[in-house]
RNA sequence: GCGGAUGUGGCGGAAUGGCAGACGCAGCAGACUCAAAAUCUGCCGGUGGUGACAUCGUGCGGGUUCAAGUCCCGCCAUCCGCACCA
């Protein structure tokens, strides 16, 4: 027959063109549906790399082999484009954002669709398209209108290269997340969204999810809750008294002085006319460092007050100090000291000389010179009054009650997680849709009135004074109160960039309600998300953060579930040796245009075409673990799928007679894919096809040629991989429909896949010393007999044991 | 400091406690070719041996087991997260 040779350029044309015409993941109302979904891209300037690829093929083979079982697949792609690189390039070249942004959308658009991934175009959201911030202003007034969104004045971290306010979330060891400059702290008036009021639901809840443990324990930690007491203690000569928290109120016995952080509100008066001039000092000091000068403290520095604390369970008298160790907004901004069992509280003893009394015995006895602190709740009660002889561990949960009860304190939880300091001083965001009333206070814009557009300005240059660059549009900043009518002012600060990316994921499925967020039907139908990809950078950030606006569309009825996201599955980056070796070393890192590391995938679809690329990105290693990127590595699946193609022409029109041999590996191919794909061992189903391949090529070799059902199910195995291919050969096949219509995922049975004689290993002493060939039914008795028939002279000694693990091996174990 | 992950040929990687190195890249040899490319065939962890074979080998040191890359204990290295949260 005829050669023909496999073209990529010309399949993948036909193919995308045929799609186009019919598209193949159609919603007829009767297929279950299945929510696999991106983390949709901030639209850069720079474009697509094979990295980002990784995670777009990822998800689109899921998409596949979802569609090939049967259901509607929701596979949407949208656009995250509010955010500093538009506003920064605005203030460099005078270009719009709404300009840059759409031809950045334009352009990343088209790379993505040489993917050739199912995405639905029809359902496409963009962040800063007014008719979708409506709704992300909307969900602000809906939480503002519930307490939920609320002014304050704090010092909040400030970026003084962004010029912006940062939420914690955002600062990673004191630098800004964006930008890596160190942040400091700035007294502003700031928009903050309580998401501590949903702190044990997004505990709680983790529970339910199908998320990758990493990112669970990284929420848990985060959230960071605890259970202790308050614990009044009077100051010494005053009626006043301070509350300390602690997780340890077992150990209260062992409370030897107080220290307060310097911010906290007692922190002057408690000076005395010694103290005075320390004191002040230290407060000074402690106020101009910043965050990252207090964490690189080697040793602890403090000053005595000179005031004194009694502790409410023996009348002790302690010496009340202040340390920037303490934190003034966690907890009560105070702690009370048990050096003896906490390592912090050790350190601070032994610098000053204070003293230290234990009372836990650990193993039964007190620590004789001790250099450590003991920090574990386990051992007896010693020095402790009525509770010597108690279990710490027991007391440490019964003591919040019985001190609630002793009326000096009460029972109580903390957590980590703080408020999310939600407003921005930069121009490309969503405007807050607020209004400073002079008499009716903060009133928010009527919801008839959304989007509160965001207003066309001349400079966008942030202020750095804390202001936004909306406040100089006096037009725009005054307005009337809608509540009464007088004149009043518009909040000018924006919102951060996750507000949108916090609910983009339900708008997809109703994206041109122009009267709802989502229509609870659509939203019953389609939602929630049952498969989420994406990096594992948005563990704390956006994904909690969209738990949280999830939990909150629930309680106020938009939505009929709590929780986004079933299940999640974070991919790995590809890295690359920089090219600059001298500059940045030699170790291959996360591609960025900077690093000159970057690959991209235009050159690579035009050389080896789209299916080689799509394959090549799973083949590189396993989809979550990081991968190096190699463009010599792409030629073997290029070579793979000639291969396969070749052997497809060679056989197809042929009517080769099915035979015991082939139904045998093809139920085992079926089998082992179908594993693989399920436990997402992506790499491995690639090499799976080049397997069998290599086997079924031997086979068409002796037979001349393969059947048509065992083509035919390689064939649609292969198309959520290499689905251009797919469908090409599907049609030299015969068929006149689409490999993903009236088709199926194939099956096996168990029973087809077996061979009558197997290979077993000949061990002795658990040394392989032979490989032999027998019935695979064969019994244990004729199993050990064929082994020692096998291993003949080497067997001497008595033998000892022998064991035979069915189709694996016989082990013969001799002296 | 605390927590988590990872460590296997020249390289990427594969192995429900059961023949370590599947599959691929690179390399070597051969076939085809005037030649090259492409393609096809074979070899491809170390050491010893012409050879069948022997022996060592999954970061290091112990242990459990008939049998350990895999399980347990103790280290080392790299990466990630948290970092005075009382």
């Amino acid at each position: 027959m005829a050669e023909v040779r496999y073209n990529h350029k010309e399949v993948e044309k036909k193919w995308r063109g045929n799609w186009q015409a019919k598209p193949i993941n159609v919603n007829d109302g009767k297929k279950p549906k299945y929510y696999c979904l991106d983390m949709f891209p901030y639209p850069s300037g720079s474009g697509l790399h094979v990295g980002h690829w990784r995670g777009y093929v990822i998800s689109d083979v899921w998409s596949r082999y979802k569609m090939l079982h049967g259901y509607y697949v929701i596979h949407p792609m949208g656009w995250d484009a509010f955010g500093l690189p538009a506003e920064n390039y605005a203030i460099k070249t005078g270009v719009h954002p709404k300009i840059s942004t759409a031809d950045n959308v334009a352009n990343i658009k088209r790379q993505i669709k040489e993917i050739s991934a199912v995405y639905d175009w029809d359902m496409e959201v963009n962040t800063t398209d007014p008719e979708f911030y409506k709704w992300t202003q909307w969900i602000f007034v809906k939480m503002f209108k519930a307490g939920l969104a609320y002014e304050k004045e704090m010092p909040i971290n400030w970026c003084p290269s962004c010029k912006t306010g940062l939420a914690n979330e955002e600062v990673v060891n004191g630098c800004c997340e964006r930008c890596h400059s160190e942040v400091t702290k700035k007294n502003l008036k700031q928009w903050m969204l309580k998401i501590t009021a949903y702190a044990d639901r997004l505990l709680d809840d983790l529970d339910k999810l199908d998320w990758p443990e990493k990112v669970k324990k990284m929420q848990t930690d985060w959230i960071g809750r605890s259970y202790g007491a308050e614990v009044d203690f009077k100051v010494e000569g005053t009626d006043k008294k301070i509350t300390v928290y602690t997780t340890r109120p077992d150990t209260l016995y062992g409370a030897t002085f107080m220290v307060l952080a310097p911010e906290h509100e007692m922190a002057k008066e408690l000076a005395t006319d010694e103290t005075r001039k320390d004191v002040e000092d230290y407060i000074y000091r402690a106020s101009t460092r910043s965050n990252i000068d207090r964490m690189q403290d080697k040793e602890k520095t403090g000053v005595f007050t000179g005031s004194y604390a009694i502790n409410p369970l023996n009348g002790a008298k302690v010496p009340i100090w202040l340390s920037d160790y303490v934190l003034a907004d966690y907890g009560t901004g105070a702690i009370m000291c048990v050096p003896a069992h906490d390592d912090r509280d050790f350190e601070f003893a032994k610098k000053f000389n204070l003293p230290i009394i234990q009372v836990i015995a650990k193993d039964g006895k007190e620590i004789e010179n001790m250099t450590e602190a003991y920090t574990e709740a386990s051992g007896t009660m010693i020095n402790s009054g009525e509770w010597n002889g108690m279990e710490s561990s027991v007391l440490k949960k019964e003591a919040p009650e019985m001190i609630e009860k002793m009326g000096f304190g009460k029972k109580t939880t903390n957590y980590k997680l703080r408020d999310w300091v939600f407003s921005r001083q930069r121009y490309w965001g969503e405007p807050i849709p607020i209004i400073h009333c002079p008499d009716c206070g903060c009133v928010p814009v009527p919801e008839d009135q959304l989007p509160l557009l965001l207003p066309e300005v001349e400079k966008y240059e942030p202020t750095g004074t804390g202001e936004s660059p909306l406040a100089a549009i006096d037009e725009w900043v005054n307005t009337t109160c809608p509540c009464c009518g007088k004149p009043a002012k518009r909040e000018t600060n924006t919102m951060p960039q996750w507000a949108g990316s916090s609910w983009y994921f339900l708008r997809y499925v109703d994206n041109k309600n122009s009267e709802e967020l989502v229509s609870r039907e659509k939203a019953d139908k389609y939602l929630p998300v049952d498969m989420y990809i994406g990096g594992v950078e948005h563990a704390v950030l956006h994904l909690l953060y969209s738990r949280f606006y999830t939990k909150f569309l629930h309680d106020i009825g938009v939505i009929d579930f709590d929780e986004p996201f079933k299940k999640l599955f974070n991919q790995g980056m590809i890295c690359k040796k920089p090219d600059d070796v001298e500059k940045y070393g030699t170790k291959a890192m996360k591609m960025s245009k900077s690093m000159g590391n970057v690959v991209s995938p235009d050159t690579l679809v035009n050389d080896y075409g789209c299916d080689s690329l799509r394959m090549y990105e799973l083949f590189v290693g396993p989809p979550e673990t990081d991968a190096e990127w190699d463009d010599r590595g792409i030629d073997g699946v290029r070579r793979f799928i000639t291969r396969f193609w070749n052997l497809v022409h060679e056989s197809a029109g042929k009517n080769v007679p099915e035979t015991e041999e082939c139904v045998k590996l093809r139920h085992r191919m079926v089998h082992d894919i179908t594993e693989r794909l399920e436990n997402f061992s992506l790499n491995t189903v690639i090499s799976g096809f080049m397997e069998y391949n290599n086997k079924f090529i031997e086979l068409a070799k002796k037979q001349g040629g393969i059947d048509q059902v065992t083509m035919e199910n390689m064939i649609t195995l292969l198309a959520p991989f290499a689905p251009h291919v797919a469908e090409e050969l599907w049609e030299v096949l015969g068929h006149d429909t689409s490999v993903f219509e009236n088709n199926k995922w194939p099956d096996y049975d168990e029973a087809s896949m077996q061979d009558n004689e197997i290979e077993i290993a000949v061990q002795l002493n658990g040394k392989t010393k032979s490989v032999i060939k027998v019935a695979a039914d064969i019994s244990k008795e004729d199993a050990v007999a064929a082994g020692k028939e096998a291993l003949a002279d080497k067997l001497t000694g008595s033998i000892i044991k022998e064991i035979y693990v069915p189709g694996k091996i016989v082990n013969i174990v001799a002296k």
